[in-house]
RNA sequence: GGAGGGAUGACAGAGCGGCCGAAUGUACCGGUCUUGAAAACCGGCGUGGGCUUGCCCACCGUGGGUUCAAAUCCCACUCCCUCCGCCA
């Protein structure tokens, strides 16, 4: 949630700044007048509310003093005016409810330095990596054996079966077995091992309330990309931002224990109702996937360590991987609603020839914070909101396919890079013969 | 799923419908005393909101209700604990 105290202040800069990413002008005026609206109605009702109090405190003495007349005189008053407060809040009380409705789809201030653009086209490429180029190598060369779509070679080997995916749950829920199972579990192992150094592991659940999914911004702006199981109140979540983000709901943090640093693999549940037909081959786009998310409570002070941190994880291990990869700055246009800054980390796939996001890493400022009332009280006591910043490292399915195709052989087998040998129980190569 | 008990400030723990934003203790912060520390004593010590910055308003698990007035009475729900049933 924007900051409604900012807005107050100056609302040149903020109606400025939303302009970018499309918020109408008209919008913010609308907002700004609920809000004066309700400030007036507030005063109306507290000013009614202070009366009530005072009358039935005289009541209360005026029945100690045995004054009867008194005190009945002064409850015909005071039910007076208790009707006049009831009117008045509840005037108060829907001009609050309807300036807040508005608020919760207001999207982030993007920061100063995110380009202006109106869709992923403007985004900003801000480096790439290959294998090679630390050497001198100009840039990545690909061999026809690796030229083959993940999901010819995973059919091929055995270790995707989209059919029976489908057969379980619909399209786009694909099914991995054998070694193609045993490469995402140790694809996770792998990533959880080296940010233990840093990083709390977490199990949370996978369904969240209504509230926690508000806390990050996902509802109410995007339900019609959220499972729900409506029976139960619960959601699927998209991403284990959700449930980290609220872990500490409704907390005052001592700065000392700042930055809080939590990592968790779970799944991830999309409708995907805005991209239906798109991407659907493969990996390229599925309903459920597994990812591991980095995630850090901070103060303002320490967000930039804490983005450069994730963000260098997520690089250290497409690096340690092999696999090419690029860094975009998102452009307003394409930056999600409670982002102040995204830069996402495209995998570059041989076999499809196409860049595949991989992770998206986030600051979020305050206003997340600010939805789930996480703050902080500093050292000299007083009392601010964190700031959050979260990101993948990685999304397990694309970089799946990523390296399916980018390691696939001559013969048709794959050999996979040996850092994943000890998860792979010493077995690199994944061939149709079974070993 | 069934039966019972509980939810109050950082923690523990009081609280006859009115003078209760809330006793008391611990913890914490400041001071006196002390060579220093401890002890003792004194003072302070929740969060949010509004505006006329001095006041007002709200908050005792959550939401509703009764009342001139609710932490206190009534209803529903949530969570925790104990027991029974079922079960990975």
């Amino acid at each position: 949630m924007i900051d409604l105290v900012q807005l107050r202040r100056e609302p040149e800069f903020v109606k400025a700044s939303l302009a970018r990413r499309g918020v109408s002008t008209l919008t913010m005026d609308e907002i700004e007048a609920l809000d004066v609206e309700h400030r007036r109605l507030l005063q109306e009702t507290e000013s009614l509310r202070a009366e009530v109090n005072e009358l039935s405190r005289q009541v209360g003495e005026a029945h100690r003093n045995k004054d009867v007349a008194t005190a009945q005189e002064l409850t015909a008053k005071s039910r007076v005016v208790g009707d006049l407060e009831r009117q008045a809040s509840e005037a108060s009380e829907s001009t609050g409810n309807a300036l807040r409705e508005m608020l919760l789809m207001i999207p982030n201030l993007p920061a100063p330095d995110v380009p202006d653009g109106l869709d992923d086209s403007d985004n900003v490429e801000l480096r790439r990596w290959w294998v090679g180029m630390d050497e001198g190598l100009d840039a990545p060369t690909y061999a026809d054996c690796q030229r083959v779509p993940h999901w010819e070679t995973g059919a091929e080997l055995g270790i995707l079966d989209l059919e029976s995916g489908a057969k379980l749950a619909g399209s786009m829920f694909p099914l991995l077995r054998g070694a193609g199972a045993r490469l995402q579990r140790a694809l996770g192992f792998f990533a959880l091992d080296r940010h233990l150094d840093a990083y709390e592991e977490i199990q949370p659940p996978t369904l969240a309330l209504t509230e926690t999914m508000m806390s990050t911004g996902h509802l109410p702006k995007s339900v019609d990309d959220m499972y729900s199981i409506a029976r139960d109140g619960l959601w699927a979540i998209p991403t284990a931002e959700v449930p980290l983000t609220s872990m500490r709901r409704g907390e005052i943090l001592d700065e000392a224990e700042l930055p809080i640093r939590l990592t968790a693999q779970t799944s991830c549940f999309r409708r995907e109702a805005g991209a239906a037909g798109r991407d659907t081959r493969g990996l390229l786009r599925v309903h459920e996937f597994v990812k591991v998310e980095l995630f850090n409570y901070c103060t303002p002070a320490q967000a930039d360590a804490a983005f450069a941190d994730v963000l260098a994880r997520a690089e250290a291990l497409l690096q340690a991987l092999g696999l090419t990869y690029r860094v975009l700055l998102l452009c307003t246009g394409d930056l999600g609603t409670s982002s102040a800054r995204t830069f996402d980390l495209e995998v570059f796939s041989p076999g499809v020839d196409r860049w595949l996001e991989v992770s998206s890493v986030s600051w979020f400022g305050d206003f997340q914070a600010r939805r789930a009332n996480v703050r902080f009280r500093t050292a000299d006591g007083s009392i601010e909101l964190v700031h959050t910043v979260n990101g993948s490292a990685l999304a397990w399915p694309r970089i799946w396919a990523a390296l399916v195709e980018t390691y696939r052989q001559p013969d048709g087998s794959v050999i996979l890079p040996d850092v994943l040998a000890p998860y792979m129980g010493g077995e690199t190569t994944i061939s149709t013969r079974p070993v």
